[in-house]
DNA sequence: TTAAAATTGTGATGTTTGTCACGCTCAATC
DNA sequence: GATTGAGCGTGACAAACATCACAATTTTAA
């Protein structure tokens, strides 16, 4: 398990054994059950995570109460409600488990002491905002010029094992379309 | 000028009058016309702007000819093509002035230079990416549970003055939904 | 100043997508 | 092994939105 963390990290910054250790010693290794909430929408958000086997779902419940699928969360994923995260507020999402799944947490305090005390990691985690602002903007994108069905190919050629792993009904939530529109896709 | 960009960087760190004008020395302070593009598509981004006054559009050309228009940035906005710039490969948008525009202007060897020789500015950026990151996945929650006309009544609330600056046209385009419909919401 | 271009509204019509309803299959639970 | 509920497909209809066409107005540039 800490291997997987460790290649993960090392793909983006060089680190030593001495290093990583220190880094490790900065996470929580965690084991959730299938529907398992690691974040509940309206509590106080203090964890992060790296996700090291599973899948997690990041759902926002509307007024209406439709739930949306902001962002799946596979292997080698961060998860979280960043916004409640970085602002330390309560959150206005949930963090729930699709299947199984293993994740090395770190808390708010220890993601700040873990930064300042070794910044090579505060670059990582820089790396890595990064990538999500940009994976963000691909995805508005796919909404500004794409329609439901080209967006559900897309997807699942990005993320071929996802059409295994989850529900349709979820994949039409992320897609922002109803089950039935994209049950017709298929067809 | 100079003033503008201090009071920004000091919203989220504090730095002494040295550090920033070490700082400023980092950038370029750039004046562009009305129409003039910042970021060509297809060329290389090497640099990523503060917007002093103005206004820029970064827009996406698909292959059927049409303009969507990624974000609007605004006084007090970091834009580029953030994709392009961090990689260093070659733009697939475009970044183009909506109204005259003044930004301060720092190259991607200048913002490793300042990030490495000044911490505080790498957190600075960092806290930045963070908000980035977090506006795109509010704006793609509001692709999954509003309508159009939802979303262009979000939009004037958080943004009024846009109505008065932008044509409709790029409005409509911003919102991914055609010019007539969005014509229609007015009456 | 004047011609050209951009901006906007609106009608008519077609396409895409949502909603409601129903039935079938399969897996989980007692 | 019977029951319950999730998952999925599909028909009928309604709502949202796109597209094409045209006219009126304003802005821009020669």
């Amino acid at each position: 398990m800490k291997e997987k963390l460790k290649e993960h990290i090392e793909k983006t910054i060089s680190i030593s054994d001495d290093e990583f250790t220190f880094i490790v010693s900065h996470f929580t290794f965690e084991n959730y059950k299938k529907n398992d909430f690691l974040i509940q929408e309206g509590e106080h958000v203090n964890h992060c995570y790296y996700v090291i086997s599973g899948l997690l779902k990041l759902i926002f419940n509307d007024k209406n109460g439709k739930q949306h699928i902001v962002s799946f969360a596979m292997e080698d994923w961060w998860e979280s409600d960043f916004s409640a995260y970085f602002k330390q507020t309560k959150s206005n999402m949930s963090l729930q488990c699709i299947e199984d799944t293993c994740v090395y947490s770190i808390s708010f305090k220890n993601y700040q002491k873990l930064s300042t005390e070794l910044p090579k990691m505060e670059r990582f985690f820089l790396l890595k905002s990064h990538s999500g602002h940009i994976a963000s903007q691909q995805r508005i994108l796919s909404f500004l010029n794409s329609n439901a069905k080209e967006r559900y190919e897309q997807l699942l050629n990005q993320y071929p094992s996802l059409l295994q792993r989850v529900p349709k009904t979820l994949l039409a939530s992320y897609l922002g379309v109803s089950r039935e529109t994209l049950s017709r896709f298929s067809s």
